[in-house]
DNA sequence: TATGAATGTTAGACTTATCTAACAAATTAT
DNA sequence: ATAATTTGTTAGATAAGTCTAACATTCATA
């Protein structure tokens, strides 16, 4: 039985982890708004259930039935922003806090609708992919445009910062996916 | 700030109200499943926040801010179960326990959408109505099928009982809102 | 390497929504 | 009209998730 707050624990676990595969005590409490010592009993809950390992001040990472558990959210949070955008004609820059909450709805039917009416996308409308049925994600990698060269030609591939402000401004430039800038 | 709790107390006692106007804690125990000690609590903090009339040994009843707000929340749930039936083909016997999730929703532009796309419906899957953007919900009068005489050829305008199980039978007897019968 | 800053943990209090057990009022039936 | 039943209320306990204050460990750096 996990909670809302528990998925939401998993989801910025994953997130945060994506990269490094650790995260501090520290971040997950940035990241959730949560004071640190809620963090720590929190995740401390989340090991008894075999979902994190969790070690006295050590780094915190997810165990593969956490990591499942937690692709199976994201996939209902991006599977629901591209609906949002492609079939409801929803803004980009609006979908990320209606998916956060649509993403704890229960109900397989639901999803797979979802996931049938839009024939069974691999990305968001912001680029990140959408895990499979088993939770499990593959990135694809992109190159950062930090990394581009002054000049370069580069086509929009994803954008990691989904903030409403950031994306209005995007849109304010004419820039999706898909744009070729430089 | 309205919690999804207090939504469904607000919810249950518009429901149960609907004809008598009047709600016992014990049919609103009932309704939500959930004991008449904490009910008897619960409707002295909705009092308090004027929504519901609370006096000692004496049936509850909504305010206008309690009956607004219980429109609202139907609003949305007969909005979702509307778009889940004509929008994503889900059937009439699924979409309740989905709608009941959905309804918890914040965000007016979500069903604002919703309400657009269905082209503004004025009722549900079920032929209840749909109430309006100030929470108002004008029931039409349907003659109850227990008042028809044996032999009558009527339609069905609208089912009562929302169960999953109830509407899998009509289904099965490919009985739907429309369909005529004797 | 010793010390101060940053991070992590423990202890205990608070809120919301729930429960059970016991008691009180109202209703129904004799 | 009184007793029995049903309905409503009070009091106090519990669980989940949060907080603050105080303490402990680790890390960075002088």
């Amino acid at each position: 039985m996990n909670s809302l707050t528990e998925e939401n624990y998993l989801k910025a676990l994953y997130n945060i982890g994506a990269e490094k595969g650790e995260v501090s005590v520290k971040e997950l409490s940035e990241s959730l708004g949560t004071k640190m010592p809620t963090v720590n009993s929190m995740v401390k809950k989340l090991a008894e259930k075999k979902l994190v390992h969790y070690e006295s001040y050590k780094p915190l990472t997810l165990t593969e039935k956490g990591k499942q558990e937690a692709g199976l959210i994201i996939r209902k949070h991006r599977l629901t922003e591209m609906f949002l955008v492609d079939k409801m004609n929803i803004g980009w820059e609006d979908v990320h806090d209606i998916a956060e909450q649509i993403e704890h709805i229960k109900s397989p039917v639901f999803f797979e609708k979802m996931d049938e009416l839009l024939d069974h996308p691999t990305i968001d409308p912001h680029g990140s992919p959408i895990p499979d049925k088993h939770g499990k994600m593959q990135w694809k990698e992109y190159n950062k445009l930090s990394d581009c060269a002054a000049g370069d030609t580069v086509k929009l591939a994803a954008v990691i910062n989904t903030s409403s402000d950031f994306l209005k401004y995007l849109n304010a430039r004419d820039m999706r996916l898909g744009t070729k800038i430089k």
